[in-house]
DNA sequence: CCATTTAGTTCCAATATTTGAAACTAGAAT
DNA sequence: ATTCTAGTTTCAAATATTGGAACTAAATGG
């Protein structure tokens, strides 16, 4: 995928245990791995002995390992938008009464970031930290709508547009021209483009200088809302949405302003 | 800290980052690092080029990146607890009615993998993925209590064993008594140790086979409990304990024979 | 406004690490 | 007992990392 060395590398060989979604024997990653048997070797002992990856001695088999449970908490806490999101997630969660979602781009793909459910309780990173495709999706036609161009051209040509639905938006030139409605605007749908029966509005978080930093969602069944109830819903989820892309910019300038204070 | 080539370098220099809790400038970094300035500039470009870490080019600051949230996910669902614990963290919960923590080991320190809150929704990653001292928690205790030898030696050596209250055992000493005692028992207390007006009863989890994989407490504050109290919910600790060790150590073993029916 | 300092970035030859074919070992299948 | 398969180790050649030093950009201050 991307050659930085060899730690990207290492990093290749995190996302390819990783996406088995299961505990995973040498042999099957050598199958899926371009590195010759003893290179994924080496690399797989170091990962394990670093403690970035589990090996199981008794199914003899690799999985991620948990201290990327510690380090993705820090990465929650201070490099996603969950943190300044939060209120303005439970403002919409409470007032709607529908599923809410907070995503960003990671790899162009959807990263859920945060959630609010409906009736029950959040479930935890059985939700944060998923993935899902931006192309067949509210929040991630909303993000890839306001990408700087050079980034969604890279973007664009990494969807799988796998046709989920008859609804899916299914090639690059159908999914650009629907960009341009979105950009005109300012919200997406999507209409039931990833699962039968679920449809939502997205509005991407732009700061005041136009930077695109991720997007919110309202979801819900067809059994219980339409697109037009969620039309109407648009200027509440924009204004959400407005307010976290402002409130992000501002963010830390403070904590500068002190360092100079301290300093002077 | 370990030197497993390039790769256990790369990820130092993430916990380096992931320890300021704040996103970093290179200056500071280069402060608390053993690495001269170029290789460090280098750890971090390749990081940040690989998602693993977030640069604000406006703040000019490093922090964790959310490609770390991502493979966190996998961890989580592949290589922790939580999964199987589930059930009987629910069962808790709702039969005592206080805050029950679900942990596991990770560099000598408690990891809190997942937890469920006597009266309000969990709190996501605030939570999971959250890290802690081992020698004055609960659950701490508990876990080193059932250590290999070798095991616990190296990290007895590496707590901090800072005296958070008058009842924290500050010493490696008092603590091996300590752990002597839970081990005779099976289930460790929390007296005041870490928090003021805190106090919990932990038990370790143990496969069948002897393999200490994690522990889980019941937390209550000194206002509306007390050990006694703790004490008498011990079986029903344990036996939530046992029973996620017996279904970790069986889990999988179908996935094995599946293999095998189709090989046949 | 220019001089000076500080912070961050690039260069490149010396050096240490990674690489991977091949040999080896343990265990399963025949 | 023998053959296969899966996983592990070895080692010289190939390659990537290293870090001192030179460089640039931006802040500071006179």
């Amino acid at each position: 995928m991307s050659g930085d060395g060899t730690v990207g590398k290492a990093c290749d060989v995190l996302d390819l245990v990783a996406g088995f979604n299961r505990p995973v024997r040498f042999g099957e990653l050598l199958d899926h791995s371009p590195f010759p048997k003893a290179t994924l070797y080496r690399f797989l002992q170091t990962l394990t002995n670093q403690g970035m990856l589990n090996f199981d001695p008794d199914r003899q088999s690799y999985a991620p390992g948990i201290r990327l449970m510690r380090l993705a908490h820090a990465a929650w806490t201070q490099s996603s938008l969950a943190p300044i999101a939060r209120p303005h997630l439970d403002a919409l969660s409470r007032d709607l009464g529908e599923t809410v979602h907070l995503a960003q781009l990671d790899a162009s793909q959807v990263l859920y970031v945060d959630k609010r459910n409906a009736e029950q309780p959040v479930e935890m990173y059985s939700q944060a930290g998923k993935v899902g495709p931006a192309y067949c999706t509210g929040v991630g036609k909303a993000m890839l709508a306001f990408l700087p161009e050079k980034a969604l051209d890279l973007a664009l040509s990494q969807q799988s547009y796998f046709r989920f639905t008859p609804n899916t938006l299914a090639s690059e030139t159908e999914l650009r021209a629907e960009l341009e409605t979105i950009r005109s605007h300012g919200y997406a749908f999507d209409r039931e483009e990833h699962e039968p029966g679920i449809i939502c509005i997205a509005a991407p978080i732009l700061t005041p200088n136009g930077r695109m930093l991720g997007a919110i969602s309202i979801t819900g069944p067809t059994s219980r809302t339409d697109l037009t109830q969620l039309e109407k819903w648009a200027p509440l989820v924009r204004q959400a949405a407005d307010n976290i892309g402002r409130e992000a910019q501002a963010w830390r300038f403070p904590d500068i302003q002190q360092e100079k204070v301290i300093l002077t």
